[in-house]
RNA sequence: GGAGAGGUGGCCGAGUGGUUUAAGGCGCCCGCUUGCUAAGCGGUUGUCCGUCGAGAGGCGGACCGGGAGUUCGAAUCUCCCCCUCUCCGCCA
């Protein structure tokens, strides 16, 4: 959520930001609501503030008339509390659709095209050679679409063998980078959430149909670890000494990748159920943007040991995402698909989400403020896997294994 | 799933309709005192909204798991929901 002290003090920068980020957003009722809401507010405060006189009265002297003149306040009362419920309710509502303020070192554009690139890394590998993985996949039996059609229906995969061994050693890998040498502490959380966990990230109620729900408990399948990882310190006040506050989690993540019917249907570029390993940070909004480009080469660090060609790219305004205020996607190539695949996307929500999750902090001189949430993919799996196999595919038909995966895969230099 | 107990400030804990302005204790912070790893004495100590103020802060209101209700008046009474604990049942 945005300071919603904006509404009166600045909405130019709020109409600005909407505008930018591409969002449809009636900001002049909102700015009307909050005015009708002070109002009422008031009144009610003044009529609270009457009643409570007389009640003290009362009961120091049992006075009919006092009593008298005390329901009709009472009944005035109730009749402005009810006002205030429905406009607060109202208002409350229409506040989580107004999307974060870009930083202002974020390029204003449309769409993709506008990116900007940051920096590029490692020699691509191109050739005609070079297979997909879904036919290197299945053809070495260590991916399965098939298979994984039967049990759950398309956009699903089943790793096999030595597939199902890659994929939990890069799970192990990620997070043992993680938390011995970036300093993060590993969770495991419950995959399933409240909606208020998703109201407080953000994804609602913007993105609901992108997300798995179980309708029977009102619960959401978690479509990324930042979701119970921002979420563990809801409705609380930090001290300021425990920040940062650096988590990573592996989880499975699920999203129904509405609206993307046409896009990526072979292989697992797109899937419904993928492997991540997320980091989070709570930090100071001092520090904030230090520990987000930190967290971005945290992330890089991984794709480096793993010797995978990449580029960073600064997103525009019309391409990040509604709770962003500034995004950086690191993008892999892949031999065999012959294109980069986002493999992690670093966002920082400055106080959008604290304010959602009521996530605060108290500075060194007692000052109670809200943290700075940020996150990002280290990394997610399935298009790291690909990247692996199309890559490191040999003449003979293998895969080599890259160095820093071959303690976890049995010590082998090659798979199958 | 069934039965019971409970949820009060940073923490412990009292509080069954009206000086509760949430007792008392611990902790924290500040000051004083003391011949010193400590103790004693005194004081301070929450969050949110509104409003006034340049600011420090003042004033008003709300907040005792969440929500609704009864009442002139609710931490306290009623209803719904959530969570924790104990026992039973089921179960990886």
């Amino acid at each position: 959520m945005v300071d919603p002290k904006l509404l009166r003090d600045n909405p130019d920068l709020l109409r600005e930001a909407i505008q930018k980020k591409g969002e449809e957003v009636d900001l002049d009722r909102i700015i009307n609501l909050d005015a009708k809401r002070r109002r009422i507010q008031s009144e009610l405060d003044r009529l609270r503030g009457e009643r409570n006189r007389l009640s003290k009265e009362i009961a120091r002297e049992r006075d009919q008339d006092l009593i008298k003149r005390a329901k009709e306040l009472a009944q005035k009362v109730k009749e402005k509390e009810e006002e205030l419920r429905g406009v607060k309710a109202e208002l409350d509502q229409l506040l989580l659709w107004i999307p974060n303020i870009p930083h202002p070192s974020v390029p204003v554009g449309d769409d993709e095209s506008d990116n900007l690139l940051i920096r590029e890394w490692g020699e691509k590998p191109e050739g005609e050679q070079f297979l997909p993985h879904w036919e290197l996949g299945e053809g070495l039996g260590i991916l399965s679409f098939k298979e994984a059609a039967k049990i759950s229906g398309a956009r699903f995969v089943v790793y096999r063998a030595w597939g199902a061994k890659l994929e939990r050693a890069l799970i192990n890998f990620f997070l043992d980078i993680h938390t011995k040498e970036h300093g993060y502490t590993e969770i495991f959380p419950p995959f399933l959430n409240t909606t208020d966990c998703l109201i407080g990230t953000g994804q609602l109620p913007k993105l609901e149909a992108d997300m798995y729900k179980v309708e029977k408990d009102d619960l959401f399948l978690d479509p990324t670890a930042e979701v119970p990882l921002t979420n563990l310190h809801r409705d609380e006040i930090i001290p300021e000494k425990h920040l940062p506050i650096k988590y990573c989690a592996y989880t499975a993540c699920f999203r129904r990748e509405a609206g993307s019917y046409g896009r990526d249907v072979r292989g697992m570029i797109r899937v419904h159920q993928f492997n991540k390993v997320e980091l989070v940070k709570y930090t100071t909004p001092e520090s904030g943007y230090d520990e987000f480009e930190a967290l971005l080469s945290d992330a890089e660090d991984i794709v480096k040991r793993l010797n995978l060609p990449y580029r960073v790219r600064l997103l525009c305004t019309g391409d990040m995402t509604f709770a962003s205020a500034k995004t950086y996607d690191i993008e892999v190539w892949a031999a065999g698909v012959k294109r980069y695949l986002e493999v992690s996307s670093v966002s920082i929500y400055e106080k959008f989400q604290a304010r959602r999750a009521n996530i605060r902090y108290r500075s060194r001189d007692g000052k109670v403020d809200f943290v700075y949430t940020m996150n990002g993919s280290g990394l997610a799996t399935p298009r790291i896997f690909i990247a692996i196999i199309e890559n490191y595919q040999t003449k003979d038909g293998r895969i080599e294994v890259p160095e820093v995966l071959r303690p976890y895969l049995e010590n082998r230099e090659y798979i199958p």
